[in-house]
RNA sequence: GCCGUUGUAGCUCAGGGGUAGAGCACUUCCUUGGUAAGGAAGAGGUCAGGGGUUCAAAUCCCCUCAACGGCUCCA
């Protein structure tokens, strides 16, 4: 008899041999129905396998995220075994579970595979999942696995068990299908009620560029068609909050592709939008020690020699600015820092003068890939919340902490919650690819571990994704289809202060070399808006939103009542807009409704001989009736309470 | 940059080898209204751009550009 631990802390006793899926079959039918693998002493592992002795065992089901990867793992072969049998000769790469779904890489050989294709291919998988055909493991030997692969043909295969050891190959076979897989997979098929296919794109085998571009096949399966259904629906409720389509029906940004692609052009509600992020920032750094300061948009060639930038992305860059005369280069700046060194050198700086905070809403120009460009998210010309922090090493925790507190406070008032702090570390194997002392590094990496976790944040740490000058906090945020994008940053650099020759003289009278910080919030203000758009579907808090209240004349006759009440407002510092189209109430309030303004204030007879307004707020309906006075109080005290210090 | 898809009015889209369509938006007129669409008329397009096939191209073919979904990249 073996004894089994269940999540619960109760013991089982079972008979030696049992699989997980049998132990479930002991506590519930309906369990062992539901039963897609297992975790046996915290690894993933085949449901039908025979149980160890004193295991801690979870039974996975579709509740759980291993569960759900299981079934989608699964599906992956289906979905092969199916390609393979609709596309004789095809070769096979990878096709591993990803967040929503699965997808295999294919080399369709020339041979198109588009859309239209998707039918059928589903179909068959659902004819195969209904076979209910177990997924069998084997261990195979690496020379067995090699003569396999070759009989095939398939030199993706190949090229994978090449880099296996020995002794540590698995296939897994269902129906028809064998495929190399390390596993675990459900029991069966017949797990699989619903497929959809949804779509296709090219991958470059291994992801190097260099390789050859594979057709990747990216599907999604599910236990319950209904699953399915919902799904598909939460995906279309995503797409209304997309901000281009947003940013296009609330008239905040639009792109010209005669002004070039990647070029937003920020239109006077987008502008409003923007300008009130940046003022609310500005005071809260004003608070926090910082300087604005305004650097030009272009700077000589020289300047990014010095930097480094040159040699690392010249390349890359929008190419230089020739003067008619004189053979002069500039560049488009593509980063503040350097203009902000030369602030730094602009006097010499004594310890008591540090930390010195520089910021600068910097507008830069990267040359992005065309293929890389994404609405706001992905531009070649934005705005940096850009500014850096010139201090002493011991210095660098308590302003990354400075910084961490300011990303959390514009977090906290535009109610971000879902964020994760991901720590950028040194790759451990390739050293010699920074820049720095050994003991910097090592004390910076420390201090932005150690800071994090202080702040309390849910932080993931991820090795060899430091800048090369340095370590990085970023603040990762995801958009309305999940994709993650990163926002805040904050990173250390050793390198610029050396390249720039960055001095100040200590209290012991020697010069020292500053740490220089570079920090920004929002990320830029391009891509903050876009993921404040999604976040918010376009429903801006009160206090940032462009149009605060529109007001509805009932009929013409009351238009300059209105526009008395919309000067009264503006007063009191409220956005309000009169709507004086000839049109009846009931239209304007559903214009205003579709515009997503705040509040609607119906005037007409009654409230004009009472100077008055009857309020409706978007999405509550009406509030009754205010006078002006009271109606601008109620307005402002909302402001001020979303704006609150924390 | 690479693979794939798409490009028709300001927006959303239908059409499709034989002189360009709808709804919304816009303009004018009627209507003067009370909490999510009042009515009528009008204006608006080199069908992304260029080249080709054809008696005839928005439609078929090729190239370019852009957008979209990914890959690679992201100072």
């Amino acid at each position: 008899m073996l004894n089994i631990s269940l999540p619960d802390g109760s013991v089982r006793s079972v008979e030696e041999g049992t699989s997980a899926l049998q132990l479930a079959a002991q506590i519930s039918e309906g369990l062992a129905r539901n039963v897609l693998a297992a975790e046996v002493n915290g690894n993933v592992v085949d449901a039908s396998r025979p149980l160890p002795e004193n295991a801690t065992v979870k039974l996975l089901t579709w509740n759980d995220d291993n569960g759900k990867s299981t079934l989608w793992h699964s599906s992956a072969h289906l979905m092969a075994e199916a390609l393979e049998s609709l596309y004789p000769g095809i070769k096979l790469a990878i096709g591993p579970p990803i967040e929503n779904g699965f997808y295999y890489d294919v080399d369709f050989e020339g041979k198109a595979f588009t859309q239209e294709d998707f039918s059928k291919v589903e179909k068959l998988m659902l004819e195969l999942a209904r076979q209910k055909n177990e997924f069998v493991r084997k261990e195979v030997s690496k020379a067995d696995a090699i003569s396999h692969f070759t009989e095939k043909g398939d030199q993706y295969k190949l090229e994978l068990i090449e880099g296996l050891e020995d002794g540590e190959i698995t296939f897994y076979t269902q129906g028809n299908f064998t495929d190399l897989c390390r596993g675990p997979h459900i029991p069966n098929t017949g797990f699989i009620k619903a497929v959809k296919l949804m779509n296709v794109a090219g991958a470059y085998w291994r992801g190097d560029e260099k390789n050859k571009m594979l057709t990747r096949v990216y599907a999604i399966t599910f236990p319950k068609a209904a699953e399915l259904e919902e799904y598909l629906v939460q995906l279309e409720e995503a797409k209304k909050r997309d901000h281009r389509k947003l940013g296009k029906e609330l008239g905040l940004f639009h792109f010209s592709q005669k002004v070039g692609s990647g070029l937003p052009l920020w239109l006077p509600k987008g502008t409003d939008l923007r300008t009130r992020l940046q003022n609310f920032l500005t005071v809260a750094q004003k608070k926090a020690g910082y300087q604005p300061v305004i650097t030009p948009h272009i700077g000589s060639k020289e300047l990014y020699e010095t930097s480094g930038h040159w040699a690392k992305y010249g390349a890359d860059s929008f190419q230089p600015i020739h003067t008619p005369q004189e053979g002069e280069m500039y560049m488009l700046k593509p980063m503040n820092c350097p203009h902000h060194c030369e602030i730094y050198n602009a006097e010499p700086r004594s310890y008591k003068d540090l930390p010195l905070r520089f910021s600068e809403f910097g507008t830069v120009y990267r040359y992005e890939q065309t293929g890389e460009l994404h609405g706001l998210t992905r531009v070649r010309g934005f705005t940096q919340d850009d500014a850096h922090i010139f201090c002493m090493q011991d210095q660098v925790k308590e302003e990354i902490g400075k910084v961490i507190d300011l990303v959390l406070y514009i977090f906290k008032t535009l109610n971000f919650q879902d964020f994760l702090a991901q720590v950028s570390l040194r790759d451990p194997i390739n050293r010699e690819k920074y820049i720095g002392t050994e003991e910097n590094w090592e004390k910076a990496e420390l201090a932005i571990q150690e800071v994090a976790n202080e702040k309390g944040l849910r932080t993931v740490v991820e090795y060899g994704e430091a800048a090369f000058y340095g370590p990085k906090l970023d603040f990762m945020v995801r958009d309305a289809i999940g994709r993650k994008w990163q926002l805040g940053t904050v990173q250390l650099d050793y390198n610029l202060p050396e390249r720039f020759q960055l001095e100040y003289t200590g209290a012991d009278n020697q010069k020292h070399r500053p740490v220089m910080i570079h920090r920004a919030p929002f990320g830029s203000m391009e891509r903050f808006v876009a993921i404040l758009i999604e976040h918010c579907a376009g429903q801006f808090p009160l206090w940032l939103t462009p149009e605060q209240v529109r007001i509805l004349p009932v009929s013409e006759k009351y238009n300059e009542y209105a526009k008395k009440v919309a000067n009264t407002l503006e007063i009191s510092d409220i956005r309000a807009l009169v709507d004086d189209t000839n049109e009846k109430v009931g239209k304007k309030i559903r214009e205003a409704e579709l515009a997503k303004v705040t509040y609607m204030l119906v005037v007409g007879e009654n409230e004009m001989l009472a100077n008055s307004v009857s309020a409706r707020k978007k999405g509550e309906g009406d509030l009754g009736v205010f006078s002006i006075e009271d109606f601008a109080t109620m307005v402002n005290d909302e402001v001020a309470s979303m704006l609150k210090e924390i």
